[in-house]
DNA sequence: CTAAGGTCCGTACCTGAGTACGATGTCAAG
DNA sequence: CTTGACATCGTACTCAGGTACGGACCTTAG
């Protein structure tokens, strides 16, 4: 037997949220809200923890609630033909975002070896790297 | 000779943004506010434009005001000891966005090469990637 | 059966990151 | 020296992404 559906403050907590969140997710439509009962409380299916989760997991990388949902209808994806090019845009953001981040990371690390070589400079080149890199794209 | 300091409203243009976010910016400490002289205009010192599209570029990139000011004073370094910790932490911060980041580029292209092999399949992984990788780490 | 604690719902509030506005001051071209 | 564009300032508003609150309703342990 499966895992019981369960009640908006369980889900919550097992999601690691506010049940504000869930209701406030469910307003926006990012999560589906059970049908209620005459006389009783909603019951949330297991898996949507696990949506939960993927939702805070995506902001984290960056993706506003607005892409998620992008994201998710991906996932839900009864049209498959449709969707590749949304997963091909993605794509190419994401790949941006890495190209990015490793340019970061570069200057940070050169930075710190820097820092450790006693070579204490005045002025370091993030600033520089970042403000000339960002003239393309975007 | 060098370029001259130029007033708020230049300085946006050539900067890319609002005259209303410099303004902002110099409230909340990001951009100093160049004195005004007694009976004229605040003039803007050329870098002041690298200044503001570094910002607009980490913010591309993840980060907030907030940790954008942390790394203006690695720039402004003046204090290379203090700030090496602050340096390491980004680069944590960073690598972990860039693992993240090279997961769901994986999720995305497999997605996007299933759906060309006309292999349309009912779910894709992208959640069950997420949602549990994140169960680790935050 | 009753009290404690959860759910429901609407509405209000909060923070971050700006944007808009209106009154006044300043500057520069004609 | 005036006119039009821009600058200054304070305050208010916006939008995303929640959080908090209060009263009514439901559930369940004792």
């Amino acid at each position: 037997m499966q895992m019981q559906a369960s009640t908006i403050g369980a889900t919550a907590q097992r999601a690691g949220v506010n049940v504000e969140t869930i209701r406030y997710y469910q307003r926006i439509g990012l999560v589906r809200e059970p049908v209620r009962p005459p006389r009783g409380v909603r019951r949330y299916p297991p898996d949507t923890v696990k949506r939960i989760r993927f939702i805070k997991r995506a902001q984290e990388l960056g993706f506003s609630l607005e892409e998620v949902a992008e994201l998710l209808r991906l996932n839900d994806g009864v049209h498959c033909r449709d969707v590749r090019g949304l997963a091909a845009k993605k794509l190419a953001l994401v790949e941006a975002r890495i190209r990015d981040l490793t340019l970061v990371r570069r200057t940070l690390k050169q930075l710190i070896a820097e820092c450790d070589a006693g070579n204490a400079r005045e002025h370091c080149p993030i600033i520089d790297s970042l403000s000339a890199a960002g003239r393309r794209r975007n």
